[in-house]
DNA sequence: TTGAAAGCGCTACCAT
DNA sequence: ATGGTAGCGCTTTCAA
């Protein structure tokens, strides 16, 4: 077969060609000092001529080590997680690590395939909600490196998140502060543990005010939407505070279809900050998405490397209340 | 060390604890029908205890694929790329492939990288503007089977793209057919192919009206803003047709700057259909995002699994304008 | 500076 | 049904 001589080659054919051993080969091909000018490049030219790439498993087998690791998520929709895991890729690739990814939601075999990928990488960063901390636990148990990402802790495990219940005090407060009385929070705090941690800070930051918890399904906008109508004429709450942006935006299409005003008739906030927020003019959270993924990164390639393990760390990094027209009027805002 | 025990157990070891050789370890985790149920249940109960899992780099070796294929994009900023990633991922995982992501962008050896990456994977989907055809044609030519995704085919291999021309020239007629005589198309062809065909197609519809192409840098909201303001006050166009809504919508906030009214004073138009579009009332273009992923990602498995080479294939998937306020009056739009 | 050779952990073929 | 063993392609001592 002609096609034959486009496969990948070996080092044993590079080295054939050079008229070298493989183990020079190898050399040339990374150690630099080892090996003079002369070979070295004879080598190199072998190697170009043939196309030659070392196969990553067997170096992978040999080195014992992958030169990747894997982030596992639920869903890449909405800008959130795309942003992270954005940041996340970047500050892998800078430590010369490929990424790994792997979508949880909407797979049943979630656990089956988060070990799978164990196998395949030099450490881990799990998010949120995607697999039991039993199944974290196991594989930090391996010895592989975990990091959790916007997760409750577990133990012995690092973990970066980004501030949900301050932040989500002074938002509570800040509508209380408009003169807000019948609040809703919507959005399940049993999907996840930044809805939990959002939901526990409204809490603390409604006194003085009525606080109702309704459990809307799931976190996009139309799910945002079906949940307003008859809560909004059940309820007839003055202010919702959304789990996320995206339902927030729901909230927003479903009080113009019941003639609500906002913010006269209604406030709303959401989470997250997304670029329609701004053109909603949403009161809204704004989070460091891309700097909990590097962060997630960094942490996991010092774990990577360090010589005796070190401490498990914790990082909450700070979120900021984004006031925009939503929440009630203001002297002036800016979109 | 206590921990050595926790450390990942080889096939050897559990072939020891169960009484019999690697080779039957090897299959009772696998073959099934080649081992008596007694020794596969004696296997797996050795695995288990022992927290057994094949090393991937060896079986990779051995077996001489990966189980894996990786996505080469720009960027995971807007939604765009991440929803067709989010497509392609989980049509890869259906067909029990892990992948691999590279972001080229901000990277100047996007070249090595992706030439890496083709190393550590079964087959390869390269998006947009993200390496030069050479390297393409280069890592085709050794074999590995990729696919080309929203980018101008290179000959022998797939290629998968949402339609760009004429769907533009569409959008450019109902311009002027809402009267728009001057009209600006702002993004540079030279960015993407997709801006090129975009600006084909305007260029084909504006028959009867002037058009001026302004090359703007980026494709993202401040990109757009800071195009704007000049080409505003400058050329004095009725319609900017803008390379993606990010763009336009930076248009959008540099008229209001203005105290330009849009539509009356100017008409605004985007593509992608962002969520924000929505919102701002933007007319813009609808993509099948995700379906551009999962397309690759079934022709990758495809090309990977088929006995002997077909023709390359070739698909242009549809896209439709979504009309709102921003081009242009309207009886009734809904956002 | 270079070569020979022993693994790395697994699969699959050949015997039994 | 099971065991023995030859690779898979590379890295890395150990010698020379």
């Amino acid at each position: 077969m002609a096609m034959k001589a486009l496969s990948k080659a070996t080092i044993y054919q590079v080295a054939q060609l050079a008229g070298v051993s493989i183990a020079t080969v190898s050399r040339a091909l990374r150690d630099s000092e080892l090996v003079t000018a002369e070979t070295r490049e004879r080598v190199q030219a072998a190697a170009r001529q043939l196309n030659f790439t070392p196969s990553r498993p067997a170096r992978s087998l040999a080195e014992g080590r992958h030169a990747a690791n894997g982030i596992v998520f639920p869903d890449l929709v909405g800008p959130y997680y795309a942003e992270v895991v954005l940041g996340y890729e970047a500050a892998a690739a800078a430590s010369g690590s490929s990424v790994l990814i792997l979508a949880t939601n909407g797979r049943r075999d979630a656990a089956a395939a988060v070990r799978d990928l164990a196998g395949r990488v030099d450490g881990l960063t799990v998010m949120g909600r995607t697999v039991d901390d039993e199944v974290v636990a196991g594989i930090a148990g391996t010895g592989l490196p975990v990091v959790l990402l916007a997760r409750d802790p577990v133990d012995g495990v690092d973990t970066v998140r980004a501030g949900n219940t301050g932040t989500a005090r002074a938002l509570a407060e800040h509508l209380v502060g408009h003169g807000h009385r019948r609040l809703t929070f919507l959005g399940d705090p049993d999907d996840s543990p930044d809805v939990a941690g959002r939901y526990a800070g409204v809490r603390a930051g409604a006194k003085g005010a009525r606080l109702t918890l309704v459990r809307g399904k799931g976190l996009d906008l139309e799910s945002g939407r079906r949940a307003a109508a008859p809560l909004l004429t059940a309820d007839k709450p003055d202010a919702v505070i959304c789990a996320n942006d995206e339902v927030a935006l729901g909230v927003l299409l479903a009080a113009a279809d019941l003639g609500l005003r906002v913010p006269e008739d209604l406030a709303v906030t959401g989470w997250d900050d997304l670029l329609a927020a701004r053109f909603a003019g949403l009161t809204t959270v704004r989070q460091p998405m891309r700097e909990l993924g590097a962060t997630a990164a960094h942490w996991l390639h010092k774990r990577i490397t360090e010589e005796n393990r070190t401490a498990a760390r914790r990082r909450v990094l700070a979120t900021e209340v984004v006031i925009r027209g939503s929440c009630g009027a203001h002297e002036e805002v800016h979109p």
